[in-house]
DNA sequence: ATTATTGCAAATCCTTTGCACCGGC
DNA sequence: GCCGGTGCAAAGGATTTGCAATAAT
């Protein structure tokens, strides 16, 4: 997203454009792949930045995440990541590191149908589908290649 | 889960089967609804047995998802919160409250084909879907009904 | 000038850990 | 009796909060 259009979007919400918003951001947009914490966000600001504090990185992803800039991602690995891509992807999940990929999929039907189990009981956003497995670094350090003698 | 079934999975495994975590197991599976917490679980197992430990709480619960007894949901929702239904199901889960319901629904795609996006990546063991949305409980209190006058 | 934002430190929330004692087997 | 389990209190990690100083509009 160009600078200009997230300074409209503060602009309208009556929020002030600071250079500490703004190196913020710029880490989100280079992590578009990492899924990051708020703490890797905040190593990678202080490096351009050296005074931020935690505290106002923690502040600024919420303020990202109320005008719709990132939201945060579903993984449930004890800390809050974010997800900086808004447009339709799902992830996949590697139960023995805890990595995040993005999955590039069409599911048409994610987007037209209502599972009959959720009528009538709410209205639905969106939807996203999570793989769960084992990623490939993650499968070539738990067990040896087939043929692969012990020793 | 009968009781025996459990009890045989823990001796497999060298764990004894104390009272504290028959009670904990009863917890969980009286709230199969819920995707209960920690303190949840702690709470309604507190009301039949008053002396457990929180620690002995979430040390059991751990128990549990190792035997494949439950798993954690995938919320982050900031605290961790367990699944103890194992069977293919999904989740909606509302913006709003953080409640999460479970979701019937046949997704076949998702137990056959490997995305492309994910060869080579690693192996995929479920997936899953997470509906995001308003429950309809959230969006009786957000908005009043269209004709409903304001006064 | 006004008002939001920052940075710091303290506080809070959730979860884990160390350890002495206890209890299943 | 052995070894794992329990309960307590303390530690740890992530996130939030209160507040005075600062900077954007």
């Amino acid at each position: 997203m160009k600078m200009s259009v997230l300074e409209e979007k503060l602009r309208q919400k009556n929020l002030k454009i600071t250079p500490q918003r703004l190196e913020i951001l710029r880490a989100v947009q280079n992590h578009q792949c990492d899924h990051p914490s708020a703490e890797l966000i905040y190593q990678a600001v202080k490096k351009r930045y050296p005074a931020v504090s935690l505290a106002t990185v923690y502040k600024t992803l919420e303020t990202l995440v109320q005008i719709g800039e990132i939201r945060v991602a579903i993984v449930s690995d004890g800390k809050t990541r974010y997800d900086t891509r808004m447009d339709r992807h799902h992830h996949f999940l590697c139960s023995a590191c805890g990595g995040v990929q993005d999955v590039e999929m069409r599911m048409d039907c994610l987007e037209t149908c209502t599972p009959e189990s959720l009528i009538g009981k709410g209205t639905i956003h969106r939807g996203e589908v999570i793989f769960h497995g084992i990623c490939s670094g993650c499968e070539a350090k738990q067990a040896p290649a087939p043929n692969t003698p012990l020793l």
